[in-house]
DNA sequence: TTGAAAGCGCTAACAG
DNA sequence: CTGTTAGCGCTTTCAA
């Protein structure tokens, strides 16, 4: 019933504990008996004795557990972003916690805590916002590394994706497409990589001589896409495209245009960001940037198994993805498709 | 830099580890002096203390954590259930260790490994396919509670959703709106949750004197439920509904049919299974039968807190999502909807 | 090449 | 009401 521990096997085996050890270690290393070895092994099979990690932990101040912090992990991008965490982890002998702050900066500081408390040896970390330092650093202050994730934060190791060129190119694209009167649905303010994205996109524009319909901030969640678009919809009518700073509020865009019939792509265009899956099952297909999250958590992960606590950021490439959301519009465009009507829709 | 110790607190409170330990475990009920604890919590605050998990592990034989092991945490239905027991770990000061085994027998088999060695409390355990028993059942045998979620082992307690009477009634509102032809896209053969679904779909049909004139097997993957249809309909021609065991192989099923220029739903209609996320934001908008997978997690959780061991099956109700994808079609249905043209795409 | 002994940080009797 | 003591299971000097 109760596990079998190190002196069970020593016992079995006619040797001493330090000795179960050693082989455990893989400190025996030339001087070691063959036959002791032999004997040592056969006990830990007859017995199924597995070490608890526990006793092993108090005394080499090694966890061999990480955590991932991130606000939703029913988020697409996050889960592949963490999938990629876990596999490089898991690779290196080492397990994963998944802390799901719930979008909550308060549920991120309570998990901080427990961070501390369960002695993690490094953490992957996807800020809710403007992250409370603090918590952070007490960590990091005994030793433990964090890399940040996707998003930006002071002072931190960073891996995330070129947002601004990626933005900057999706601009261009809509450019060179004829569209002009543009609507920004943008994350939240306090997150770096929404703010990039913005700026990028913005920069672009105004390198053409255009400037946006309307800028209206979000949350990255398909509902706030869907009551951003609802709004921008009712207010104007004269938008050409629609662009949001991730894929799911650009969907949220799309069912807005649908509920309030406003033709996509023919009266509106759509384009999103990040490319995950659902961007690719909806209709039109939406035109998006395509982001290497799986990539980017991969990236985090080894950064950590490094030790690389450089404040340097590494910036993964994007790809633009061009969708059906947004045809060739209006005159400069190389216009292989045929065109769309697209009359304008009152009210 | 080192963490601070039960000791130093104490040192620095003037009193005995032993006093802190109970402060910290709120076993100072009534009988202590209410200086004392004063005292020693400005200590705890003062240095910063947290206590070491590990050291309590030893001694309680506990370690507060539990872990979920599933085949796939990107995929929606999961992520959600992944939540739901987590959230219900928090509450109880649990931590959720969250195992991906990436639909891999060998990789789940060597989490059972890991998860043994980490001394976790309990598993909530979705099985990748018919489980290698002996891994769970040697975790069991060290008082270690496992509660299967969503599919079915024999002998361990269960919460999987009514997917027999799910699937039947699906079955019946397609016969009920005129759909015969019928082909089902099942899941793997080895999975209780895919066979209650093609069982009860099934018996529903037979028991209107009706035949499948199709039943393939796929694994719940989008991919396999867009090759499946692909196959299907190059084969046959006079497909009137495709059914799939889960929405992502329904939604695969219809980028097929576009693919192949048969539009949905007015030559086929297309059903799904699960109604997650995606099953909205597809257009036509898939009919469906919601499985609360959030909830599937949430009594996971709280029948691994019970401790209850009983090989007992908990059935969640689920619910018929009619969709757009399966308008009325032929003459014995309600008909509120204008008919479509349906005419048969050859080729 | 192996063993003995000390102790990681904490909790739980048992005293007082 | 609080302190003393004895480990939890493992690793690691230090000796032999």
């Amino acid at each position: 019933m109760g596990r079998a521990t190190i002196r069970d096997v020593a016992r079995l085996a006619g040797v001493s504990p330090s000795t179960v050890s050693r082989v455990l270690n893989g400190k025996d290393a030339g001087h070691m008996r063959p036959e002791t070895k032999e004997r040592v092994l056969a006990a830990i099979k007859a017995l199924d004795y597995t070490p608890a990690k526990a006793a092993r932990t108090l005394r080499k101040k090694k966890t061999g557990v990480i955590a991932i912090l991130l606000p939703d992990i029913s988020n697409p991008f996050f889960s592949l972003l963490a999938r990629g965490v876990a596999a490089v982890a898991f690779e290196h002998g080492l397990s994963t916690l998944i802390c799901d702050s719930d979008n909550s900066e308060d549920k991120e500081n309570r998990y901080w805590d427990l961070l501390r408390a369960e002695g993690v040896d490094g953490v992957v970390f996807v800020p809710v916002g403007r992250p409370d330092e603090t918590k952070a650093h007490r960590l990091r202050r005994r030793g433990v590394d964090i890399v940040v994730a996707d998003r930006r934060v002071e002072g931190y190791p960073t891996v995330e994706a070129d947002n601004r060129t990626g933005s900057a190119s999706l601009a261009s694209h809509l450019l060179s497409l004829g569209y002009r009167r543009i609507a920004y649905l943008a994350g939240p303010p306090d997150v770096s990589s929404a703010m990039d994205r913005l700026e990028g996109f913005l920069e672009a524009l105004r390198g053409a001589g255009v400037e946006p319909v309307a800028v209206l901030h979000g949350d990255f969640t398909y509902r706030s896409g869907y009551v951003l678009a609802h709004r921008l919809f009712s207010r104007r009518h004269d938008v050409e495209a629609i662009v949001a700073a991730n894929d799911l509020m650009a969907i949220g865009a799309l069912r807005a245009a649908e509920d309030l019939n406003i033709s996509v792509p023919n009266q509106v265009g759509i384009a999103g960001f990040d490319h995950v899956l659902p961007a690719d099952l909806v209709r039109p297909r939406l035109t998006t940037v395509a982001v290497p999250a799986y990539e980017i958590g991969e990236e985090a992960m080894r950064r950590l198994l490094r030790g690389d606590n450089s404040a340097e950021r590494r910036v993964l490439p994007v790809k633009l993805i061009p969708g059906e959301s947004t045809p060739p519009r209006g005159g400069d465009s190389s216009g292989e498709e045929a065109r769309r009507n697209r009359p304008r829709d009152k009210s």
